[in-house]
DNA sequence: TTGAAGTATAGAGTATGCTCTACGCTTTTA
DNA sequence: TAAAAGCGTAGAGCATACTCTATACTTCAA
């Protein structure tokens, strides 16, 4: 597909799709049979890939966390046990992430009761 | 305490601290008997304020949510019932937060087992 | 008392992650 | 076969959240 399908598809604008793309979160490629143009064709596959990306987004990590987690994911070099590892590392940030957020849910809470209390 | 201190009792740097304060998120006041500076005094109390502003960027606020945060926290103006209705926003979000975070992980210890299986 | 260190204000500079504009070429459509 | 729509590259502009520099005054320590 283009990138305007790959953007309606996922919802993400061209314009970011390709600061995506530069950045090398992932890469279209021209077809060598067409000469007239260079127009880049993305894969079926990178519709899912950049929800991921999206995802991740959401949840605080950095384009550049991401492009890390996505190179090591999909590199056929590195051995089984380095990329078991670097994805262990990251559930191990996203679980400290998670006890932060019921650290802050708990000040909240608190603070609910302390303006029903009138305390506040 | 002025800034100095502030800044070595919260960890966060006299610029970034000054930044905060011109944001709106706290205010510091001069000494009315002292005429010669207008050197600016932060209350003891400030120092727990900043440990939360610090965790609350951590999990992903803005500085803008968080002065909207304080702010109705701390008016006199505000009645009880919207004080309430902000701050259980602001837990239904941590929680769907919360939730995202579970999905993302998820996502990568699904990760995981595909590496081992081999099927990356 | 003088020089270093601290404080205030104003404004410039930086990194990240977009977002938009300009331009030229290609493709599609009326 | 125009005109409109789509594609590519390059680069400017913007919002957020700092981070640093310049300047000027004050305080403190030797």
């Amino acid at each position: 597909m283009l990138i305007n399908e790959l953007s309606k598809r996922t919802g993400v604008s061209i314009h970011t799709l390709r600061y995506y793309e530069n950045y090398g979160l992932f890469k279209g490629a021209s077809d060598e049979k067409v000469k007239t143009n260079n127009y880049k064709h993305y894969d079926e596959s990178l519709v899912e890939k950049i929800e991921l990306i999206k995802e991740a987004k959401e949840i605080g990590f950095t384009l550049s966390e991401i492009r890390n987690l996505l190179d090591s994911w999909y590199s056929k070099k590195l051995p089984i046990e380095r990329k078991v590892e670097i994805l262990s590392i990251k559930i191990g940030e996203i679980d400290a992430k998670i006890r932060q957020l019921k650290q802050v849910r708990k000040y909240l809470v608190d603070g609910i009761k302390d303006v029903q209390r009138g305390d506040c």
